[in-house]
Order: C-alpha cells, then structure tokens, then sequence
DNA sequence: CTTCCTGCAAACCTTTTGCATGCCT
DNA sequence: AGGCATGCAAAAGGTTTGCAGGAAG
C-alpha cells in the first residue's frame, strides 16, 4: 500500500483505461500540485487560468469520477466559509484535519491514533472501517497569541 | 463540565434569557428526544406533526441559533444519503460517528483516543482544539456478515 | 408596548442533469 | 468511426433572507 503515492492522477487514470481530455488533464494537474485545499470555485478559476473554455460541470464530473475511484476524499473542513466541498488526494492512511476558527488556517496531522481508532470502532462495535475522515475546530499558534495579547490587555476572548 | 448534560434545551435557553416560543419549544423537544440524527427536513416533518403551521425557515433559524450557542453539532454523516446536514445534542465529550456505507446505519462510540487526539494535536501542532468531528465509513456486523455469505456463494463483494 | 419571532415567498448557493456537439482513441 | 466527455442552460436540492404581521416578555 502506498508505492503509487507518487503517480500522478493522471496516470493512474490512464493505467485503469480512462478516457484523458484537456480538461481533465487540468483538473488532475490542480488536484496533484495543490498544497492548500480545493473546492469547485477554486478549481475552476484556477482551471480557466489554463484554458478560459472549461466549464463548471466539467469540474464537478471529474471530481465526482475521481471520489467514485477512491483517488480523492471530500471535506468540508467544518464549513467554516460556507457550504462547499474540498477535495484532496487519498493519502496512504487518513489523518487529521486541524481548522483554525479564527483565521481559517488548515494544518494536517498524521498520527498512529487514526488507526487505534479504526481498531477501536472494530474491537468495540463490530464495524469495519473503510476510511475516516477526522476534523477538528481550534486556534491555531497564531491566533492563540493574539487572543492572549488581547486578553492581557482586558479584552474578552469570544469563540 | 458535563452536569448540565440533563437539562433540556429549552431550560438551557430559557436562563440565557432567549425568549421560547411555541415553535421553537417543539424544535428543541425534538432534538433533546430523539435517538436518530435529524436533518433540517426530518425535524420539519415531526414538528409539523405537532403544529401543522411550523415553517422550514423557523425551524432553519432555531437550529442556527443552537449552533451559535454551541448546544448542538452539525454532521453530515459522509453525504451518505444526500447532502443534508445532521443535528445532534452536543454532549460532554466528543465521540465517533460510524456509518455503515452498506445500509446507513449510523453507531455511535465513546473512547478516551478522542481525547488522546485532542492531546496529540496540541502536543504536535500548537493548535488548541475546542471540538472535533470523527465520521467513519464503514460496514456494519449484519452487512459484514452478508457480505461474506454472498462471498461464499461465488459474488464478489464490490464496495 | 416593544422587541423579536414567524410564515411566506422569493432569492441564493452549490451541485446535477439533458441534450446537442465535439473530441479522444 | 464510435463512444464518451464537454459546454450550455436549465433544474434540482438545500438553506437563507426581506418583509409584513403576530406573539412573547
């Protein structure tokens, strides 16, 4: 598990027959090299970059062709700015999705307690897990400084 | 933390001083009853059930009024049966949703590796965390044992 | 009596779909 | 050449909002 973690989208695609279009060379491409977490929007603004024709509906055919394969998950990072799904590549193991409330930031965490937990929920209710998707609500470093200075200074710190 | 778990809603609301109507009573009874998780739609229906008048929007704004307050959670239990969202009391500590992706099935668990993670985050990331969702796509032990029995009979169990 | 909530309907946002056309293999 | 993907526009699904009237404190 793991030894095409370094395959592009792409190829793995056209290793399993599937037709490569413009487009979703595009799409792919956006999905492999993108460091932050994308949704529709994100994705078809930064496809148009590429190629001013390419339509919403094929940004969201793709994405759904490639969540169906298993090759990217979805997120809603808690729905901290709205209501969108983001997508990112599958990874070897699943982990953690930390979102700061104040700022936004999104920081990940890989850590063997994923798979506890999946051991766990097995060991403990009989369910065999296929995958899990862990997000969390917090402040990060940053923010937490600020609401520190502020607090010291006799402002409240409001959620 | 946690001695308040059996008061209801509406108690909880009513010394915060937010006035309680009729429809939001039957709103917040609903929630503190239910076994189930309740989407927006759910809630409407078993509310109309009790006053036929109750309008979608009313029972959209007192859900977002509990959300802000923090006294209940959205899910959205994997977009497992569309792309609703869940409501559910928020309890003294966070637990695991488990899903069965084979009959919707919905388990909850209660293990002490949530706040482990909660720990482990802080010690690695710096980000204080204040809340976390954990929503596993799995198959429950019936379909599990289904499955196998279809396996047996020469089907493929195709996910 | 005032404030805030409600119902209604329309708007809004995100995602999906039907259809005619165009492109990949 | 054939089949599948695309663009377009319209629909669908879920949630929010403006406004006039009504109920709670």
């Amino acid at each position: 598990m793991g030894e095409k973690d370094n395959l592009s989208l792409a190829t793995i695609l056209a290793d399993r027959g599937v037709r490569l279009t413009r487009q979703r060379r595009i799409v792919l491409d956006l999905l492999d090299n993108s460091t932050t977490h994308l949704n529709a929007t994100n994705l078809l603004a930064l496809a148009r970059e590429q190629d001013e024709r390419i339509n919403r509906a094929t940004v969201y055919r793709t994405v759904n062709t490639l969540k169906r394969a298993g090759l990217i998950d979805e997120l809603d990072l808690l729905h901290m700015e709205g209501e969108q799904h983001y997508y990112e590549r599958r990874k070897a193991s699943d982990h953690v999705h930390i979102c700061c409330k104040s700022c936004g930031r999104v920081q990940e965490l890989e850590t063997e307690l994923v798979a506890q937990l999946a051991d766990a929920i097995f060991k403990q209710t009989g369910f065999l897990t296929s995958g899990i998707r862990i997000e969390a609500r917090a402040k990060c470093p940053d923010c937490l400084a600020t609401a520190e200075a502020a607090a010291s200074t006799g402002d409240s710190d409001h959620e």
